[in-house]
DNA sequence: TTTTAGCACTCTAACGCTTAGAGTGCTAAA
DNA sequence: TTTAGCACTCTAAGCGTTAGAGTGCTAAAA
């Protein structure tokens, strides 16, 4: 990649800044008067032309100013971007409201998704810690009702899955609270291959229960996350770019294919990365729907264990420092508000009620 | 509500099919020739003003074809829709789907919402069902690591819900299951109120668990229901009404309000009967962001238990018998799914594995 | 060598004008 | 009561014109 003088990163920074605000390509004049430049419009007009023979700009048509290519937004992100640091008192604000509530993980995931999308005035998707490789903490057996029981899982990462269970014949609590202790001495710290090799041992009910606990981890499992939490989509179908109901609808597609979004998550790997947020612009060549896309992903959670993505999905010409800055904060906090919970070393929390 | 000849009555239901299919004002002319009715397009035209007078059809300009006012289609749903059933095939796929994904509460309501948005061609929303007044059925303390515990809940419709929880100090596993019997015993069958009541008679650990479950149940009784399902939101916005920016937008806020479809929801009383299907038109006058929408909606579940909401959200124009025939169905279909997971005498389900 | 003023050139988007045609309402005949 | 005929209305599409924003190039200025 061909280095660029300082005068030329500093107007394609411009560029970049003024086209992320106005939406429509922006000419030599605009940018000089605008940002009352110490040069004439016929310098930076020099400098816009070898910007855009390096690929970084281009025309629409003959007679229009400047738009960002993608190759130029990679650039900018990859080194014109300082990713500032949200304001002290923003960071504080949010940590309050997720302090508020403590332990549910499912309103967490719902508040990194409003807050991401409030702050970066784009949509936001939240997925809710994925086990990376299952393994079971503990197991209950619960008896609701006639033949009726319930399975609860606690996961090593904390993730808890629960299910009704109807057996052939009805039992009583004592036989299940006997068969709880006994399957989670046996399978305590398994994942599901661990587990199936060790069913040989058991019989009966037992065997019936843990052929379907182990189904269900690997459903679980095949499937990368489950739901997605998304907010803020109407931030983003009010930019012009989506004005046609073309594209409106497109980005509707984006949003309610959930295999697009979890291909994306799963490849995280792909595109820039900006201190462990990757950024992926317009697609990347791979995703077609995303052509006109931005996302910046992040995750969090407790690598090895249990982990989530987040991110924002925006215009391509969204503000990438401002997007980046919140997934990042939000990815930590998330983290250490998740370890905070798994760790019995944690002296900070407790359940006292007030 | 002045009564209408025979003939307008089937001019108007012509008028209604023909703009559902083609959104486009229907002319004297394209009615008789495209349904080969026996008369001339002048004789149309007659009745048309009349059904103009009478306030069911209007002219978008001087020169143009008919369009159904709203009161066009109350007149319509209300008298001249005979919500025909589902196609007995159909039927049976739908039940097929459901009785795969046996005891399964969230998944039956995320296919209800597939299946609502493919039939109904329009958008769906389908809310978990929520109890009337939740009383608890069984309580369960599980102890998972150093001081927290996970505290299972379920109620007596067949709702659970669990929450982990962290203790001033470690218990274990002994003393929480004693804590879960006695817990469970006291509390049975009650309601929030009478587990106020009752807390008078307890103390430590159990006093705090107590204290916070009564919260927990107070918070979600508050909150009418939590997540609403939704599928199909792309076939509504390739519909040309919403076609320009703005309304795709006004549309989306619909959706991600979860506010307005509460409200709603709460009031499904508001407006026209179909067979135990609310159907609102044009918003009714109250809610103005539903201008151009109709909602089409049911409810499932055991009433004065649990019970949810399902519907159907499309342009106004939409195929009311359709979406009427849909949502009845499965309205009656889940409710009956969930009765039977809920009763004793049950003989149908069994939990064996294949 | 770099910057800038000046200028001819290009292309779009907006405006106004015209027109085809779809649809109406009315009148008078069937 | 129905229908044929006709004058009338209104929209949407097509088309030419034009203002203006922006360019690239050249030659003078720094």
């Amino acid at each position: 990649m061909t280095e660029l003088s300082e005068r030329q990163k500093i107007i394609l920074s411009l560029v970049i800044h003024e086209y992320s605000s106005t939406a429509t390509p922006v000419g030599s004049h605009a940018l000089v008067s605008h940002y009352k430049l110490d040069m004439s419009s016929a310098t930076v007009r020099n400098e816009l032309a070898a910007l855009t023979d390096h690929g970084f700009l281009r025309q629409p048509h003959t007679s229009a100013g400047r738009v960002p290519t993608e190759e130029g937004y990679r650039y900018f992100v990859s080194r014109l971007t300082r990713a500032s640091d949200l304001p002290d008192t923003t960071r504080r604000t949010i940590s309050h409201q997720f302090y508020q509530m403590r332990n549910d993980v499912e309103q967490w995931v719902r508040l990194a998704a409003s807050v991401l999308a409030y702050q970066s005035r784009a949509a936001s998707l939240v997925t809710p810690p994925h086990p990376e490789h299952s393994r079971l903490k503990h197991l209950e057996l619960i008896a609701t009702r006639g033949r009726q029981i319930l399975v609860v899982l606690v996961m090593l990462g904390g993730e808890v899955r629960q299910r009704l269970f109807t057996l052939v014949e009805p039992v009583n609590q004592e036989q299940l609270s006997q068969s709880s202790e006994r399957l989670t001495q046996l399978f305590q710290g398994a994942d599901v291959n661990e587990m199936r090799a060790r069913l040989a041992q058991l019989q009966g009910l037992d065997a019936d229960v843990v052929q379907w606990v182990i189904d269900d981890l690997l459903a679980a499992d095949a499937i990368p996350t489950g739901e997605v939490y998304m907010d803020g989509l109407t931030n983003v179908l009010s930019e012009p770019e989506f004005t046609g109901s073309e594209e409106a609808r497109k980005s509707l597609r984006i949003i309610e294919e959930r295999s697009l979004l979890q291909d994306l998550v799963a490849r995280t790997s792909a595109g820039n990365t900006q201190g462990g947020v990757q950024v992926l612009i317009g697609g990347e060549g791979t995703w077609d729907e995303l052509r006109q896309w931005s996302l910046v992903l992040g995750s969090y959670g407790m690598p090895g264990l249990s982990t989530g993505t987040l991110g924002v999905l925006g215009p391509m010409r969204m503000s990438y420092g401002r997007a980046i800055s919140t997934v990042r904060f939000l990815s930590g906090l998330m983290s250490d508000l998740m370890a905070e919970t798994n760790l019995d070393e944690n002296s900070a929390s407790t359940g006292e009620m007030n």
